[in-house]
DNA sequence: AATGAATGAGGATTCATTCAT
DNA sequence: CATGAATGAATCCTCATTCAT
């Protein structure tokens, strides 16, 4: 295969996966339907499995897609600070800004965190674990770093943490229905909410002064 | 009706809604099918839509169900003690219990967090949605406790943290496919993750001595 | 069985035909349940198969029932005329006030125009048959009276005649969807259709002055 | 898509739309499942849902096709024929040759005229109705022309006329159970009762010399 | 590589009829 | 006689996947 070749393979292939996430993101992931996304990327139904062996394994690929674009964010926001406390900060700005600016793809990664890879060989379930751990690496090593530099307390373990933190971050920012009758229910603003659960998250692990 | 007759109804629906969680467990939300909840009932597929007038609000009874059955655990456990902290530490303790010791319908309610449930008129929706809100304001209220005895931080705004707090606790405590295969990848153990988050979640509230 | 209970039986199969009948005009044949005749007769649906040994057997009888109301009041119009001309005139003009006073049991009879009673030997599809054949006689016989008053065409085989026009009638003074789309469709008022209809059915047989 | 392809497609369409006339004449409106049509056609169930996108929008397409049928039969009978008259004597020769040659189509069109067609979006349901306005206004002009000719009466309404008077025809032609049973049971010969209906039809609106 | 027609298993829901009480 | 809970066959429709072109 020439280069132009493999390039052109390359941009079908994420136009896929930008088809299929904004998709999951538009109707939600048990509603998306092959049709819907080959119709969006605007292709035939059948060349979806050229490049995606089944429903399934797309799934993985834009899961892990989403975290690869996050995890490029939140890596470039950190790297402009120099302290760990100012990068977890960072780190949580990051991820704001960008379910702030790109709320569908926010959503489609909180819909996808539902579903079951079962089948590990899959290489596009594999590079989602590879996201998934390069994310959770990002953020452990500034809380390792914020510990040694005495804003973290010593006894925080910084990957469960890490894990925890990313996840209770996913869903605070995205909720779930449920979430959301309870809080129109309770009248409490999204905006409010969001500012009471970034702050729980921050005290959850730094000293007080 | 008779008293004894309206007891067998009630009981039955007992059953169908225990045969219902158990599937949800087992299967995930989206690949539970009627007739699987049928088949484990051991009843007719027809005589579900005697009880529940469809999946969907099958689905909400079966939610406001297991909420029922936690927020009577959770009050059980809360009432005997005294001090809001110690009452948000048995919350805390009696949904822990629970996980343990029934992890197949801890499982149901976190599936059936991502169910959609429009039907605002439906009775078992607002079943609900009113469980919901009992259990929020049980632990609320612990909090307004704590707050007043010096415990919590004043400016912890108890309602929206403990709508977060409660979704983080049966997110944590029955964990998504996506975090068992990152938790397996990095070797940690389930125990091991679960008291990272309980003492995260202590932290994000309590002041430090 | 004494008199009495006799009685009683036979007053709640009316009920039930009228409840059926009421449902039918209602819902349309096909959206007709034996629960909303049951519901509609207050009645539980075991209870209909007391008095029906089935669906189609309750529908002959419903539609056996109309069509002897329908009888009886011809026969008491024609009855307060002498020649055979007025008889017949006074039998369509019979016909339009049930339409018109009992329109919701002339749509039932209509809907059941379309069923299929396959059970001969049922004794209700027998009642039906025993009901149509009285009144088609009932006009025939004022046909024949009227050819021999020479106002009707000597050419005329009265009982053929009286099937299709009967038929017509009933298709004419209850429209079918269709017909109803495409009156509405050219701006015919129903009224106008319905004189129309009457006029072209007294000119097919009578002589013109 | 090529012209072939298109032709081909047109083709399978047309056969699904003879397999539900044929298994709507066979079985009746209500008891035609789209299973039966798929079997009949030799095709999979779901490839029914790549040409008609629900039951009702195949059987307008059926009731649509089945009167383009009849009005191109009707007109080319009527074009060799000078006089309204005789082009009116035209088109009921031809409704019965239709009738007798295919009684199956014919049959399906008369259980057809007992569905209800709600959504008038469907491009089916306005062929329906674009399809039935042809053949009224082929009928109603001959009717015209034969006024004008002094052969039909003058007060005769074209349009609600030939709405009528097609109708009639269709009922005569392709008789229900009932009318079936009630002209075994009087021993008369369909073909007699087709005579007389015809006649019948025919003095309503012309002058009698 | 790309297409899109065809497939058919599967799922939610309905409803006539039965039968134990 | 009356009930109404239970049944399960039947029906419409969806959609992931395949494959001939």
């Amino acid at each position: 295969m020439t280069n132009r070749m493999e390039r052109k393979k390359e941009e079908k292939r994420e136009a896929i996966l930008d088809a299929a996430a904004t998709t999951i993101a538009e109707k939600g992931l048990k509603d998306m339907t092959m049709d819907d996304v080959a119709q969006t990327a605007d292709l035939a139904k059948g060349t979806l499995y050229l490049y995606f062996k089944n429903k399934t394994s797309l799934c993985a690929a834009v899961n892990a897609n989403l975290n690869k674009e996050v995890n490029a964010e939140m890596k470039k926001s950190m790297d402009s600070y120099q302290t760990g406390s100012e990068k977890i900060r960072a780190a949580g700005t990051a991820v704001i800004q960008i379910a702030l600016k790109n709320p569908q793809k926010f959503k489609a990664g909180r819909e996808l965190y539902q579903m079951r890879f079962d089948d590990l060989k899959d290489p596009n379930v594999q590079q989602l674990l590879h996201q998934d751990d390069i994310g959770i690496e990002l953020l452990a090593d500034a809380y390792r770093q914020a510990m040694e530099e005495g804003d973290v307390r010593e006894d925080v373990d910084p990957v469960p943490t890490t894990i925890f933190i990313k996840l209770a971050l996913v869903i605070a920012f995205s909720p779930t229905p449920e979430q959301k009758m309870l809080l129109e229910h309770k009248k409490i603003s999204m905006e409010r909410y969001l500012e009471v659960v970034r702050d729980l998250i921050f005290r959850s692990t730094h000293k007080v002064r």
